[in-house]
RNA sequence: GGAGGUGUCGCCUAGUUAGGUCUAUGGCGCCCGCCUGCUAAGCGGGUUGAGGGCUUCAACCCUCUCGUGGGUUCAAAUCCCACCACCUCCGCCA
């Protein structure tokens, strides 16, 4: 939720937000009527309350004939109270939904335009030649089934399509992958949380997730509970409703979860291998701080992104999202595009997000300075989604015999410095 | 899953049996002042929180707030219903 005032502070900022992201700025003016609806349903609503409380008082006090008399008066006034109440919450609910439904406000600067019209900031390193080293590229499936990684039959049997099992080196990989990004970002003073992948729908709702984006997501009728598709969200909910002293801000995270997507609407597209699949498992972090700590913040996460995949030395892109490809919660986005050696081009890997105010407000996570109390900023980041890492892993340091090279940074982890063909079996 | 218990303003706590100055008691802590070589102690005063209004600031005003949401009533911390969280015991379980 943005921050209500501006609707009359200044609707213009709105109205110009709206149109970057290609939707109507007709809320807008719905919006002002409804705030205005609400604000005088309100007024009405106190001044009517405040009648009744001071009569209330002299109904104690009275006796006899004055106490009948002031009686009678209360009835009459208890009446028009209720009726004022339910026009106020009326009025509230319906504010409170279109409040809802307006997306974030989008920073001036980020690029216009849809899902193809991001600005490529920087260009990380250089594809490898495979056809000058003598090398028929393999995509990741054929790797990752040769080496005894990854099981996308037995996926497909046990679960159904875009499920997988990673096996033997494969789920090594996993955890090396996810010791490498937690020790980096405890390094880099983030503080490890293992968070709930099953969150209620407050919280669902709080990170924006469940407005267009609902369809994407699973949800358990039996307990009202939803399977989260990013850490992102139990880690906003985790201090959600609550007051944090400025002196505790920046805070960070970095949270390990599973996450799932029911990817509808995705039919035929990358069905192929692990790109995309119902339930991966990924290392994000999460910073909540003050408002105007937040640009820098996410600065910083898209340095440790960066960081990380150049630690992988996988070649990438920098990316800044286009604001109608904004989600519901973001004020800005960069991904990062890995290389994808079998596909010949670079595909999405991370992505960070700056939802300044958005998330906080509907959580309620607000914070202190000096007496004052005002509404933190979130922002999120990718620090490793396994499936797609493995794809460029495997990928781009495949050699000419099938094995495949592991990166200095992820040795120790693994405990190998190649990977080769396991003695074949069932 | 079954049985019982608990939930009050930072922490502890009185109030719930008979609904009404509860505009919530007291203590601890914290803040201000006095006193005092310094500190401690002592003495006096202040201290629920949130939202909104007004405003240069301060002051001030309004609403909400006794786990949450409903209900009864002129009036609810107090009575009724539902839900939530925690605790104890039983059962089940990695």
């Amino acid at each position: 939720m943005i921050d209500p005032k501006l609707l009359r502070t200044n609707p213009d900022a709105i109205r110009r937000s709206q149109t970057a992201r290609g939707e109507s700025a007709e809320l807008v003016d719905e919006l002002i009527a409804a705030d205005e609806a609400r604000r005088s349903s309100i007024a009405a609503f106190e001044s009517l309350r405040a009648e009744q409380k001071s009569i209330g008082k002299d109904v104690a006090k009275a006796t006899g004939d004055a106490k009948t008399e002031l009686l009678a008066r209360t009835k009459q006034l208890a009446g028009d109270v209720k009726a004022a109440q339910a026009a106020c919450d009326a009025a509230e609910t319906k504010f409170d939904e279109l409040m809802k439904s307006l997306p974030n406000l989008v920073f001036d600067d980020v690029p216009l335009g849809g899902e193809d019209d991001f600005k490529v900031l920087e260009t990380v390193g250089a594809p490898r030649d495979f056809a000058a080293e003598g090398i028929a590229v393999k995509d990741h499936l054929e790797l990752g089934e040769a080496l005894g990684a990854i099981d996308m039959e037995r996926g497909a049997k046990v679960s159904g399509a875009r499920f997988y099992f990673l096996t033997g080196v494969g789920a090594r990989l996993e955890f090396a992958l996810t010791n490498l990004a937690v020790n980096k970002a405890i390094e880099w003073g983030f503080t490890p949380i293992l968070p709930p992948a099953l969150v209620k729908p407050s919280a669902m709702d709080g990170t924006g997730f469940l407005g267009q984006a609902a369809q994407d997501v699973y949800y358990l009728p039996a307990d009202d509970l939803y399977l989260v598709g990013t850490s992102e969200v139990a880690l906003a909910a985790y201090h959600s409703g609550e007051i944090m002293d400025a002196a505790t801000l920046p805070r960070h995270y970095v949270g390990y979860s599973p996450c799932f997507r029911r990817e509808a609407g995705s039919y035929g597209k990358d069905t192929r291998g692990i790109f995309r699949v119902h339930w991966f498992d990924k290392v994000e972090m999460f910073v909540y701080c003050a408002p105007e700590q937040a640009h820098a913040e996410h600065q910083k996460l898209l340095g440790f992104e960066k960081d990380f995949i150049s630690a992988l030395e996988i070649p990438f892109q920098v990316l800044e999202v286009a604001a109608g490809d904004l989600g519901l919660s973001a004020a800005r986005k960069y991904d990062c595009y890995g290389w994808v050696p079998s596909q010949g081009k670079y595909r999405e890997i991370t992505s960070t997000s700056n939802c300044t105010e958005f998330q906080a407000r509907r959580l309620g996570v607000r914070m202190r300075e000096s007496g004052e109390v005002r509404s933190v900023a979130t922002l999120n980041g990718t620090l490793c989604a396994m499936t797609r890492m493995i794809i460029c892993l495997l990928e781009n340091h495949q050699q000419a015999d099938g094995s495949v090279r592991v990166p200095a940074a992820l040795r120790p982890y693994l405990g190998m410095d190649v990977i080769v063909n396991p003695t074949p079996s069932s």
